[in-house]
DNA sequence: CCGAATCCATTTGGATACTG
DNA sequence: CAGTATCCAAATGGATTCGG
């Protein structure tokens, strides 16, 4: 998380004010329908592509594949297949991962504080 | 940022792992195409609708507008609108948008700090 | 058991023209 | 200036089928 200092705190606002391009290559991949929860699902240890099916509620086959594949692209989970019958492959965090996993708790964290007041007001606006 | 306390990491953890709608439902709005950048534009203080469009780069109207309801409507921005001519409306953080806005930059920071690592490994991927 | 491929419905978002 | 309305293209994602 200390990461390299690359970015400060002020440049982040920048980032979220001027680049349009570099804040949505970030979001696209980690705020779509499925890449956190699966993420999520990893926390604990490595994970097989029929336990996923079954812990991610309501995910298809394909959008769990289409999932592995980009986070596995970009290199926040490592898939392993083991040659047996049946077959068996595995799938864990990589440590880049990982720190995603904590910077993402933290939006979590976020959401669960406020969650009330924002639905109350969406209540009253008639969202 | 230091909030009610009522969700701790571990809490993070599960959320991520096990609910599934709350998660997204947080997402949906704070991950979209748009909405991020506008809460980005607006840290500096009150922007008028036009200043928007100029300043987000490739928004269309619809979507400044759609984005701005939104929102406007979980109680992250501010509308005031003053009965002159020409008219003139101005938009601005809440307090809860606020701390959102600190809450997704650190999403941001951690972007820029493996932006680099992402993209490599991308390229061995054929991603 | 793992996952790719095809087909199809829904959603998202852009272009344009128009209103208060 | 600050939106709204309509139409249309592209992306997203589910159901199903098939292969290794």
């Amino acid at each position: 998380m200390s990461g390299t200092g690359a970015a400060r705190a002020q440049d982040c606002g920048d980032l979220l004010a001027d680049n349009g391009e570099f804040v949505r290559e970030i979001l696209d991949r980690v705020g779509d329908k499925w890449s956190l929860l699966v993420i999520g699902n990893l926390r604990d240890g490595p994970r097989r592509y029929s336990e996923l099916m079954q812990i991610v509620p309501g995910i298809s086959q394909r959008m769990l594949t289409v999932t592995l594949r980009l986070l596995g692209e970009d290199g926040l989970l490592r898939r392993e297949a083991y040659a047996e019958v049946p077959p068996r492959v595995e799938y864990s965090l990589t440590p880049l991962g990982e720190s995603l996993l904590e910077t993402a708790s933290a939006l979590v964290r976020w959401a669960g504080d406020h969650q009330v007041e924002i639905r109350a007001h969406r209540e009253n606006t008639g969202g």
